[in-house]
DNA sequence: ACCTGAACACCGTTCAAGT
DNA sequence: ACCTGAACACCGTTCAAGT
C-alpha cells in the first residue's frame, strides 16, 4: 500500500508510479486499490504526508540540543532530506497542492508540523537574543522559503556546474545571518 | 503551434496540455506536431525557454536604472511574474529538468540569460559599494533560491492565509539585504 | 519546419458481479 | 480500509501511406 507506493517512487521517480503497478507488486488487482484510497491523488497526498513526516524528524535531530550550530545544522539537514529524496521531496511539493483538497479543516497536518519544528527554533534563538525579534511565523516562511528555493534548484540540476548543494546551503546560511549587503 | 501551447496552458494549466488537443485548435492532426517538435517534452522545453524570454524582459524592466531600488523591484518582478503566470512556471521548473537533456553544450540558453541579468545587478551594486564582494555569481545563485522558494511556496498554496506573496516577497527582500541575525 | 488514419501500448476510473 | 474482470475514455507515439 502506502509503503509499497513509496519505494517504487523512491526507486523510479514519481512518474512511474500507476495504480497497476502498485497492484501487481501487492498481488492484487488495480481496481482493489480503490478500498484503501479514493484516488490516485490520496495515494500522493499520503505519499507526501509520509514525506513531512521524515522531514520533520530529520530537522528535529539536527536542531539537537539548539543554538546556532544546531540551527544551521537544520537549514543543511533540510536540503540534504530533498537532495537524498528528491523523487519524494517533488511529491511533497511541485503542485500536487495544486489541485489538492482546500485543506479539511486540518491546521495540524504533517506539513505544518514540519513547519513548526523551524518556527520553535527561531523562538528559542530570539530568546537567546541571537535573532532578530520579527515575527517568527514570518521568519520561518522566509526561512523555509530560502532552503526551499535551493533544494527546488538543485534537484532541477540548475546549479552550475562546480556548485554542489552543501556549498550552495554553506553560503546561504550565512548570508541568512547578516545579508549581503556591506 | 508554440504559441498556441502557451496559451492553453495559460488558460487550463500545463496538465491539460495535450498534444491531440492542440492539434484540434491548430486544425491538424496530432501526429502533424511530430514534424515541428520531436517530442511532447521537446514542446515543453520551448514553452519552458519562452518563459524565461519573458522572465528576463520583466527583470530587465524592473531593474530600470538601478540602484537599491531597481534591485529590490526585481525581486518583486520576479516572484510578481511567477504569480502571474503560475502554469507557466511550473513548466519552467518542476521537473522538466529532471528528463531535459544534459544541456546540448549550449551555456547561453535562455534560463542562463534570465539568470545574468541579476549577476549583472550584482555587480553593478558591488561597483557601488552596496553589495558585499562575494563572488557575484554564488550570491545571484543564493538571491535566485530566494525568490525562486518565495515563488513556489506561493504557488503551492502553502503560505498560512494572511499571508500574501507580495508581503513575503517584500520580507525577503528585506532580510535578504541585512540578515536575520539580531 | 508535410499531413493523415489506423494501430499500439499504456493510463486512471467505473461498474456489475462475486466472496 | 473486500476483490475481480471487462469496459470506457483518455493518453503519447509509431508507421505505412498519401500530397
Amino acid at each position: 500500500m502506502l509503503l509499497e507506493a513509496v519505494r517504487t517512487i523512491h526507486a523510479e521517480g514519481a512518474a512511474a508510479l500507476t495504480l497497476r503497478g502498485v497492484g501487481d507488486r501487492l498481488g492484487v488487482s488495480r481496481t482493489a486499490l480503490y478500498r484503501h484510497f479514493t484516488d490516485k491523488q490520496a495515494l500522493l497526498d499520503e505519499v507526501a504526508a509520509e514525506g513531512f513526516r521524515m522531514l520533520r524528524r530529520a530537522l528535529v535531530e539536527a536542531w539537537g540540543d539548539g543554538g546556532r550550530a544546531g540551527f544551521d545544522a537544520m537549514g543543511v539537514a533540510y536540503v540534504h532530506f530533498a537532495v537524498t529524496h528528491p523523487s519524494h521531496y517533488r511529491v511533497m511539493f511541485g503542485g500536487a497542492a495544486e489541485k489538492r483538497q482546500p485543506r479539511p479543516e486540518s491546521d495540524d497536518d504533517d506539513s505544518t508540523e514540519a513547519f513548526q519544528v523551524l518556527v520553535d527554533a527561531i523562538v528559542a534563538e530570539q530568546a537567546a537574543n541571537r535573532v532578530r525579534r520579527d515575527d517568527p511565523q514570518a521568519l520561518a516562511l522566509y526561512i523555509w522559503a530560502m532552503v526551499h528555493g535551493v533544494a527546488m534548484l538543485t534537484l532541477d540540476g540548475l546549479l552550475p556546474p562546480p556548485t554542489t548543494a552543501e556549498a550552495l546551503a554553506g553560503l546561504a546560511i550565512a548570508r541568512l545571518h547578516d545579508g549581503i549587503d556591506r
